[in-house]
DNA sequence: TCGCAGGTGTGAGAATTGTCACACGAGCTT
DNA sequence: AAGCTCGTGTGACAATTCTCACACCTGCGA
């Protein structure tokens, strides 16, 4: 529907996004916005470097960016909509790595020649992307040694969100994975509802399972105890976040920067 | 002990590592050697290039490389030795992220001025690290782009093998998480014993489930069925896989390259 | 040679989480 | 209105995994 010009919902892009992060250079301010993503890390002239090489596109919800055992030979920049990155086993479950939105990089680069993704990534909403080939990529890394070290920056930025993902999902429970999945959530894509936090985003227990590891039923069980204490509410689809800091206390949240606690 | 200029075990290092790898240029080959780590993504020049920035220092077994909460301003080459990286909840309980070894490249890097550290690092036995600032590395970035590109090749892969521990951690059960663990110990430590492949690292059930999060006693069971089984055995200390095929079915092995499915 | 620390081995029971089955309601089509 | 799909809600039970308790071994130092 809206994937051409219309800006309906991913607005912030072109103006606000860029602009926004042009007097901070490079580095995040604590509570700039609630932009994450490439604004984060890459500096406006490096950004526009970047998408000097992109191949822009849009993309329709439900389709694929790319599957499992294809090869990985670019990055995906997500300007528009928004993007799960999945891995299914041979016995049809599947596992949510991330979820991805506007403003987001993602991909895989590895040292490999003739490497294939391990991963699925599926448009979830119509949207806009722009395709950086690794060779276009590798050019411009040599020749801007800033970017690079941006560069550098990012990849370091993306491993450390796995890595405390990882631990979120392996110390505490089912609970404690879930708990952090709705932090996470609240960081990417929460809405200040005067004091509550709105997640702007809109999932079935199935889709939350699979993001923690766990069954429909579970998460539907752990969302309606919250429920009961007050802690989450639920109107149509979408949750909003009462009681945070219970939800820091389940999972034992230790306030790393939003850039990193995101899905 | 062996801590100066002893080469006892890491002698690989200076002469066969990096000579091993001249003919191939910055890319693995199919199965090249046991040496993994930075030399099958760095090419001989660019690694010069790195250890010319590194500060070299023995290490003894035991000491703290660094903890959780430090800066992380740096990255550690493993020259001789081995490290155990950690993260640890409040309630007592650790999770080991990663073991490394000779010829690893470790550390942490993220786009935030004042960073600190998630993990800990400790030395589990007696070697020698080269510390790079991270200021010397951006320097050198800045400065040598093919280098940079194969500091990118090398994050990536950094950041695979973290995505797909995960996935062995979290679909396939704990039998699933420690036959994982036991295949890409044999990928890192592994010596072949006429057709079986004894793991040459010495480690207790603790530490195992550390490292799949598990208990003890399940690790325990786990490894004494499998030995009932003949998939494994064990004297002293060490195991040694009999049925490799057997692990891989468990943890539903996609047969990913050597330099991706390790610790 | 005694005691102790550290590690393994194992049983019993509890807690967690998954599996299966089915009810219910909303929205949609025919 | 009937029938359908999709998602939620929930009970009963099973499987997995943890917890606690304790026995036993080995090596080591007093």
């Amino acid at each position: 529907m809206t994937t051409g010009t219309g800006m309906a919902n991913g607005t912030k892009w072109k103006k606000e996004g860029i602009q926004g992060s042009l007097g901070q250079q490079a580095v995040h301010g604590p509570d700039k916005s609630g932009i994450l993503g490439v604004y984060s890390v890459f500096s406006p002239e490096n950004f526009e470097r970047l998408t000097g090489i992109m191949y822009k596109k849009p993309v329709e919800a439900g389709s694929m960016l790319y599957w499992e055992g294809d090869t990985a030979d670019r990055l995906y920049f997500l300007a528009k909509g928004r993007v799960k990155v999945t891995k299914s086993s041979d016995d049809g479950r599947t596992f949510t790595l991330s979820l991805h939105q506007a403003g987001d990089l993602f991909g895989q680069l590895d040292p490999f020649q003739n490497s294939v993704h391990a991963c699925s990534a599926e448009m979830t909403e119509d949207g806009e992307i722009g395709i950086i080939q690794r060779k276009d990529l590798e050019v411009l890394l040599w020749q801007h040694g800033d970017l690079a070290i941006e560069f550098m920056r990012w990849m370091g930025l993306v491993h450390r969100i796995t890595q405390t993902k990882m631990r979120d999902l392996m110390m505490f429970g089912k609970p404690g994975a879930l708990c952090s999945l709705l932090i996470r959530l609240s960081n990417s894509c929460g809405v200040d509802q005067n004091g509550a936090i709105r997640l702007d985003i809109r999932m079935n227990n199935s889709e939350m399972a699979d993001m923690i590891g766990a069954t429909r039923e579970s998460v539907n069980r752990m969302l309606n105890d919250m429920k009961k204490d007050g802690v989450i509410s639920m109107d149509g689809g979408t949750i909003t976040i009462l009681n945070l800091p219970y939800l820091r206390g389940v999972c034992r949240c230790e306030s790393c920067p939003k850039e990193i606690c995101r899905m």
